[in-house]
This record gives C-alpha cells, structure tokens and sequence, in this order.
RNA sequence: GGUCACGUAGCUCAGUAGGAUAGAGCAACUGCCUUCUAAGCAGUAGGUCACAGGUUCAAAUCCUGUCGUGAUCACCA
C-alpha cells in the first residue's frame, strides 16, 4: 500500500537527478500522510530540501504535473504552499486501501510477510532475577519491555529465544543461607504462616541485611571507626557470608544443600509470579552452571594477556585506566565472570546468533560496556556481530529510589496485582474479569512509558484506569466486536462507487497501513511505547468513527458493507497489537 | 570530576527519524444516551518546548556551552 509514497519518492529523485546531474538521497525528499485533513495541506505533502525557494517553486510544479498526470486515477489535484507540495487524493485511494486488506484476507501475518527474516536467531534476555528474593516492580517493567520486543521480533518473522538467567549464586545468596541458619533455623514457608516461598527467602536476606546494618553500627562505636569500608572488614556476619561462597565454590555437601532447599522455594514463587503475568520463557539458564565457563575463559585470558594477575592475586582487565577484577582474590567468581560463561555457552549451543538483546536496567550501562569490550578484545574467539544492552530507567516508588539491594521497601509484583485487583473489582461491576483487566492495566501502564523515562510509581495514579490506558483500548476492541458479531462479513472486494469519504474513515485508514512500519520502529529504537501509542491513536480514531457514524444502522448497504470492513481491519490490528504487549483480550466488557 | 540518560500545559506523558498554527490523558468547566457497548464522543481553558548560542529555506527535534534532576564510575549481583 505504501508503493504510492515509494513512487512518489522514485520520481522525486529521477527529477531532481535529471536537473542537478548528481545523486539525490532520500533524505532530501521527505513524504508524509496529513492525517489532520485541512483543506491547505492535503493528504500526501512532499517536501523536498533545497535552498532556493524561487527554484523550489518550479521543480514543484514540474513534480506535480508529472506525479498528476502518472496517478490520474489516485490524485485529484495538487497544491504548492509555501515550501509544500500537497496533493489531494481521490477518495478511490481509500477505497484501495480497503481492498488492499481484503486481498490479504484481512490477515495481519500476510501483510506483515517478512520471509526474509525468519532465519535470524534473536536470542533476548531479560528478567534475570537474583534468587534471594522475590521479583518486584523493577523485574516488571524488565520483563515488560523484553516480552514485548520479542513478540514483535516473532511477528516480523525472526525466530526468537525468549532466555532468561538466573543469577543463583554469590554472596546475596550466601547472606540467605547464613541468614537460615543463624535466625530460621528449622524454619520454612509453611510454617512461617504459608507466606508464598520466594517471600519467605526475601525475609531472610533483609533479616540478614537488617542484622549486618546493626553490627556495622556496633563495630562503629567499639573501634572507633568512620569508614564503613574498613568496618565491612571486621564484620562476622559477612564473614560467616564469605566463608559460605568459598564453601559453595569449593562444592561443600551441606552448603549446596541448603542452599537448593532455598533456590527451590524461591523458584516456586517465581513459577507463581509468571504464570500471573502469562510469562514463558524458552530457555532458563543458571548462573550456578555458565560461572564455570567463564572461570575457565579467564585463564585463557592470562595467557593471551589480555587479563592480569594483580600482586594479591586477584584478576583483573584494564580498562580506561581502571582494574576491573573478574575473580577474587580467593578465587570465588563475580558477576561479570558468569556474564562471559553465560555468552560463551549460548555461542556454543546456537551456534549463529543474528542479535543477542541484554534487557538490564540503566545501572548496568558501566558494566556491559566493559563486557562488550572484553567481547571485542576475543574477536577471533567470540564471534557475535550485532550485541546489544537494551537499557531501561528506574521505577521510582512514591517519588523516592527503589533501593532493592539494600533495604526492604520494594514493591513486589505480588502485591500490586493484590492491590490492583482489589482497586478494579470496586470499579467494575463484572466480577469475573477482575483478573484479566487489572493485569492488562498494570502491563499496559508499564510498557506505554518510554524506557528511557524514569517511572515513578505511585498507587492512586497507577490505579487510575481513565485516558491511555488498557480499558480504553480493550473498550474500542469489545465495541467493535460486537458490531462483527452481529453482522459478519466475508472477505470481498468492494465495487468502486463514487462515495465520499468522511475525515474519520480517512484518519482510520491512514494509520492502518503504518502497521509495520510502527512494529519496525518499535524494534529499531528498542522502545514497545511506540506499539501502544499508536493503538492509542489508532483507538481513539475508532471511537469518534464509531460515535459519529452509523455502521449497523446505515441504510445505505454499500456503506453499511464499507464501514463494517474498516472495523474488522481495526479489530485485527488491535488483536494482533494486545498479543503483542499480551495484555489480555475481552470480548466483551 | 568523567560517562550516560532526562528537562515540553498544574500533574503524567506524545511529538510521525528537521517541516506548516505545539499534541493527548488526568484534574477544572460546557454540551451529547428514545439510536450499533456513554468505561465513550464533541468542546472551552491551560505553553517563552530549562537557558544561551550555532547549523539551514525550515529546529521542541541536530551541534556546542550553561543550569537542573537521576544513574554510574568494580572485588554487590
């Protein structure tokens, strides 16, 4: 459908080639669709950059009668205004549009129909949870944002692995254990009131946290110190800490004991959380298995001296000056050693990866950098083109940072689609879809932000369902199925008839066959908020159509069979789009 | 201090990969259900696009500088 633009920009160039004798970008071109139709501007307008106006003026209208009188059957006529060229079309280029649907079967995957793309591997990672406590808001708008872009990937065509890491050893999970054994002892989430298992592991590490905060203030007062690095050192508690990672590493029976007891309880919770959230993923990894890997790559490494032992052992890579350490000193690995293992084993195991996709929050800028370069440094050896850290701004709570690491004021997913549900069922009067439209409403309201904005989060707003929002959306979608339902059409071209068609069918229309530009865009900027922005549009659109035009009720059939195709064109794209963003799909509301 | 984001209406955000008179929602006010779903539609009001330069036919958009906010700068993951 977008061949009339693409032809438009042909002759564009071809006329300016003929008069300038050079080669002509498209950037000097520019066409665009009107979709607010004043009677200046027009429905296509092009723009062409050029620095003489008088100049322009004339290569205006030697472009207008040329495109005139090509497009005879589309174009009415042609206007030149100011730096403008508008055309106004016939009212038959919406009616193609229209029949351009119906040829494809009003079937979004036959329109989209990229077989180009369906041999590239995208590989996405995203959510990777620590396993010392439960996921929370932050996890969310990760898992948000990675799930969308994957699903657009599929719907372009790539074959996508939707791969999450499970970052299941370390410190944070040994300050867990010892925290098990020095206050829970004996303990678990059932007989800890029934809590939900990966909250009860959450209990532990802030219990650990809690108690570590009380010596450091002890350690303080009794040896006079005012540095916390050197008040660290003395800590008995995050030596017990210690202690237990170099057992971990070093196998110990009773440590990975217990230390699966609790990985599972909190895998638990985690299967619980997805499943609330309709999340899947192909491929789950764990940290606890890919660190070798990258162990084993670091010594590598200090052959090829590309890493060095430092005087106490430790092993670092230089980098803009500054020691980067990839192992301890006691030889216990850290997180960017398990992000080299976890990389080296996916290499292996897929061989070709067209795009691997890091989606981690903005705090990580520093860290992936350094991983990238360390990639770049083993090109022989790590062979993978296109690399990417899709990163994302903060969730702020009630105007303040979410400190997950440290303190104990997250939110966790649990609890807001607790409150959420609570929020909607003294909204809405059918109680069965609760459920549904409070998950829509949180995910709706996570990914329609731009990743690079901080969100902060507060209760009273989020829980407002009016203006852009998953109602208002799934509203238009229940409306115009009902409208489909009562009267089904089936996928037949419609006879040209000289029908005149009205702004709100054009706008509709327009924005129909920006479709795949829009999931283009979405995953070339790496931004899903563009996906719900337009169905906002696209939406809103619907709704003054809807409210200002008789469909069922239209007398003339011609036009009854017309406006009834646009809607079943709109439904497709909205159900296509709410697959995407997978926020649920009601029939009726 | 270095690096990276962000700064648009009272609030939350858009701004179509530089284009015409700056766009929505919320909050405020005014209309519209005898008519296909009013969880909707239409309208009023609200702006020095942080500030200052530069690039050009054209800048909220690109470049430079300043200010403000946030993140980060390693033996936490």
């Amino acid at each position: 459908m977008n061949k009339l633009i693409l032809n438009f920009y042909k002759l564009s160039k071809n006329l300016l080639k003929k008069i300038y004798n050079k080669k002509i970008n498209n950037n000097n071109i520019k066409i665009l669709y009107n979709t607010k139709f004043n009677k200046i501007k027009g429905d296509i307008t092009i723009i062409l950059s050029l620095s003489s106006i008088l100049e322009k003026k004339k290569i205006y209208k030697n472009l207008g009668n040329i495109i005139l009188k090509k497009y005879k059957k589309n174009i009415l006529k042609y206007e030149i205004k100011n730096n403008y060229l508008n055309f106004f079309l016939k009212d038959n280029y919406y009616l193609n549009i229209i029949n351009f649907f119906i040829k494809k079967k009003i079937n979004i995957n036959n329109i989209i129909n990229n077989i180009n793309n369906n041999k590239k591997l995208i590989i996405i990672d995203f959510s990777s949870p620590n396993s010392n406590k439960p996921l929370h808001i932050g996890h969310l708008r990760n898992i948000l944002i990675g799930n969308t872009i994957s699903n657009i990937y599929k719907k372009l065509g790539y074959k996508v692995i939707k791969s999450q890491i499970i970052n299941d050893r370390g410190i944070h999970i040994c300050k867990t254990i010892i925290s098990w054994k020095l206050f829970f002892n004996g303990i678990t989430p059932l007989l800890y009131n029934n809590i939900k298992s990966d909250h009860f592991v959450g209990k532990l590490y802030f219990k650990f946290e809690k108690e570590l905060n009380k010596e450091i203030k002890y350690i303080y007062k009794k040896y006079k110190i005012k540095n916390k690095k050197d008040a660290i050192k003395k800590s008995k508690l995050l030596k017990y800490a210690n202690n237990e990672l170099i057992k971990w590493e070093n196998n110990n029976k009773k440590c990975i004991k217990l230390w699966k007891k609790i990985n599972k309880w909190v895998y638990k919770g985690f299967k619980k959380t997805y499943k609330k959230l309709n999340i899947k993923f192909n491929e789950i990894l764990f940290e606890s298995k890919t660190y070798i890997i990258g162990k084993k790559f670091i010594k590598k490494g200090i052959k090829k001296n590309i890493f060095k032992i430092d005087k106490d052992k430790s092993i670092y890579f230089l980098f803009i000056k500054k020691k980067i350490i990839l192992l301890r000193k006691n030889g216990t690995s850290l997180y960017i050693t398990q992000e080299i293992g976890t990389l080296l084993y996916r290499l292996k195991k897929y061989k070709k990866i067209y795009l691997l996709i890091y989606v981690v929050g903005n705090e990580q800028i520093f860290h992936f950098k350094i991983l990238f370069k360390i990639i770049k440094k083993f090109n022989n050896f790590i062979k993978i083109k296109n690399i990417y850290h899709l990163s994302y701004n903060t969730v702020n709570f009630m105007g303040k940072k979410i400190k997950s690491r440290y303190k104990n004021n997250i939110i966790y997913i649990d609890d807001l689609i607790k409150k959420m549900n609570k929020y909607v069922k003294k909204k809405i009067k059918n109680k069965k879809k609760i459920k549904k439209i409070s998950i829509g409403s949180i995910k709706y309201q996570f990914i329609k932000i731009n990743p690079n904005k901080i969100i902060n989060f507060d209760f009273k707003k989020s829980l407002n369902l009016k203006g852009n929002n998953y109602i208002y959306i799934q509203y238009t979608y229940a409306r115009i199925y009902s409208i489909l339902k009562k009267n089904k059409i089936k996928n037949k071209l419609l006879k040209k008839k000289n029908i005149k068609f009205k702004n709100n069918e054009k706008n509709i229309l327009i924005n129909i066959i920006k479709y795949k530009k829009i999931l283009k865009k979405s995953i070339n900027k790496y931004d899903p908020s563009i996906l719900t922005k337009y169905i906002y549009i696209l939406s809103k659109n619907v709704n003054n159509f809807y409210q200002k035009n008789k469909i069922l009720n239209n007398k003339n059939i011609y036009i009854k069979k017309l406006r009834l195709n646009i809607c079943k064109i709109v439904l497709k794209i909205l159900y296509n789009s709410m697959k995407i963003i997978d926020i649920p799909i009601i029939k009726k509301i």
